[in-house]
DNA sequence: TATATTTGAGACTAAAGACTCTTAAATACT
DNA sequence: AGTATTTAAGAGTCTTTAGTCTCAAATATA
């Protein structure tokens, strides 16, 4: 698969937190996975990695929960993904051939990294503040149902 | 990762094979694998599955061995990724949602069809024989070295 | 201060992916 | 016929990913 299910739930959790219309506040992580049906020990986990490189901030006790350490239109996808799942997708060699570049190419080199740069383009240019408005907008789902 | 560890070997495997010019005869999985620095037995268990989609043939004995079941033209990267890996990549969600498409987008929906699109696409193109070619006169690498 | 709520940290379990090993079946060659 | 060679099949192991569970630490509120 080309994310790991960690990197989805990260996203649509992120996600999620950003279409919090009630910004004022943080939102419990509990609520996140009862809504998204995501186990919630387990999306906490997820989230921490998102706290520990400053993509959300988190707030123990009653009314605590987790934010955006920024706005939306401040966080890519990529960085998402980075966090998450590494930046293997958009750096390595499809054939996981060490060194593979324009000096020292693999077969499939000109293929992979052209779509590779497409990849990476899209998930750079894509913030979560997109994503959370055209969610808004057409009213896109979150969940399996 | 894009393409798992078992598809990136059968996909060497079968471009070793490929560029074998003395294609009279079926290339002993033995030598394959000691060529590419992969497991026999784990590649032997790759390439059954490739025979058994009618990708490759197999012959058993002295003299035995594996080789394509047709032209080099008339096999695609797409076949092998579907063989191996499956169909996921080219037709599956990038978040997993199930029924995902134009009618039940989910908030990527717009950015990874298209992103998807490009994928098929080029390992729909490119053909085992192009691979071979490009390998050859380029003198490109199959192996970490 | 006491209590309920919420994240943090770490150990533990389950499932899937990535190999390993052994034995059987087919085939060529002497 | 007998033997060596090679793929087929299947059980078994190791590693990584995914998911569960328990307890500690922080914080709001009564």
């Amino acid at each position: 698969m080309l994310l790991s299910k960690s990197c989805v739930y990260g996203i649509r959790a992120t996600l999620y937190v950003a279409l919090q219309t009630d910004n004022r506040g943080f939102v419990p992580i509990r609520q996140i996975a009862d809504d998204l049906h995501i186990s919630f020990h387990f999306l906490t986990k997820i989230l921490q990695q998102l706290t520990l490189r400053d993509i959300m901030v988190s707030f123990r006790g009653p009314k605590g929960g987790i934010a955006l350490a920024r706005p939306a239109s401040q966080i890519t996808l990529m960085e998402l993904v980075v966090a998450i799942d590494g930046a293997g997708l958009f750096e390595q060699c499809v054939l996981g051939l060490p060194d593979c570049g324009e000096d020292k190419p693999c077969p499939l080199h000109q293929q992979w990294s052209e779509l590779r740069n497409a990849i990476s383009a899209t998930f750079q240019y894509t913030t979560l503040e997109e994503l959370a408005r055209t969610t808004r907008e057409e009213n896109l789902r979150l969940t399996e149902t």
